[in-house]
DNA sequence: CGGGGCTCCTGTGCGC
DNA sequence: TGCGCACAGGAGCCCC
């Protein structure tokens, strides 16, 4: 599911809602997720400790708890962070707040990752990530990332070590409407291009944050409700209909052993 | 460095 | 209707 605009809508309906708010308790009911001996360590170092901030960084959420703890979140393909009581129980992990409010964690494929750090522990991302697609990265940066590399361009926009934040939904998006194809080599990139690519990737995030992110299938914001910005999506998974610019058919293929779809008429 | 394939899971949609 | 297969907003690892 989540990409930049869907975990930064997420981060904000949080935000809005617990920073000031003290953990009472939580529930495990996914050993995978969490094994006993750390679910003691969450019920030691996590409960009654307030939530001061809530960050993002690229795809990742890391809420700052007092005294410098941090509890790091990744919600992969389908996971949820859903606040309110009555919420379904079929949760990974929930919290519940001195206010009564509880944040649930679904994700039906269990991919998702959730981490408790303590003060100065190292960040868990096995690769560092690079910098941030919206917050942190320059038009100067992502054209020397651009054309230093042998690699495609998709996987390359998708690649969290270069960039951190965009996936396959938006990385298809940003191309159509920079008119690139998503097999080209980065390097084949003309500086032009590129500048085009990186105005097209901004425009396309922040328009998408906007829209509170996109539902295609289990994105759900903090308040369970779907997000409309795959109204705005001109070729994500639009294979064989046509392009809203030349009405010819757009084209599904895979680029990076991932699924794209992009009219080979608009973008060279 | 690059690319392909597989893995972790569960659910959906399609062709036969 | 049923079955099997491909594929799905991610990303790490192994091998070539």
């Amino acid at each position: 599911m989540p990409e930049l605009p869907e975990v930064e809508t997420i981060r904000r309906d949080l935000e809005h809602e617990l920073v000031g708010r003290v953990v009472q308790s939580l529930q495990i009911r996914d050993r995978r997720l969490m094994k006993t001996a750390e679910q003691k360590r969450w019920e030691l170092n996590a409960v009654g400790r307030a939530w001061t901030a809530i960050e993002r960084r690229g795809k990742y959420l890391v809420v700052q708890l007092e005294a410098g703890w941090r509890i790091i979140l990744h919600l992969r393909m389908t996971g949820q962070l859903v606040l309110g009581k009555d919420r379904p129980q079929s949760y990974r992990m929930r919290l519940t707040f001195d206010n009564g409010n509880e944040l649930s964690f679904y994700d039906q494929r269990r991919f998702g990752e959730v981490w408790l750090l303590a003060p100065g522990q190292a960040w868990p991302s096995k690769s560092d990530l690079g910098p941030d697609a919206l917050k942190e990265l320059t038009q100067d940066m992502f054209i020397s990332l651009v054309k230093k590399r042998t690699t495609r361009i998709q996987p390359l926009l998708m690649d969290q070590r270069l960039i951190s934040g965009v996936g396959n939904i938006y990385a298809q998006e940003a191309l159509y409407k920079a008119s690139i194809r998503p097999s080209r080599p980065g390097r084949s990139v003309s500086r032009s291009e590129a500048t085009r690519l990186y105005k097209a990737l901004q425009e396309t995030l922040q328009t998408a944050i906007a829209h509170r992110g996109s539902t295609s299938r289990n994105y759900r914001d903090a308040y369970d409700q779907e997000g409309s910005a795959q109204s705005l999506h001109a070729v994500y998974r639009k294979g064989g209909q046509p392009c809203v610019r030349c009405r010819g058919p757009l084209r599904a293929a895979r680029v990076g052993g991932r699924g794209t779809v992009y009219c080979p008429r608009c973008q060279k």
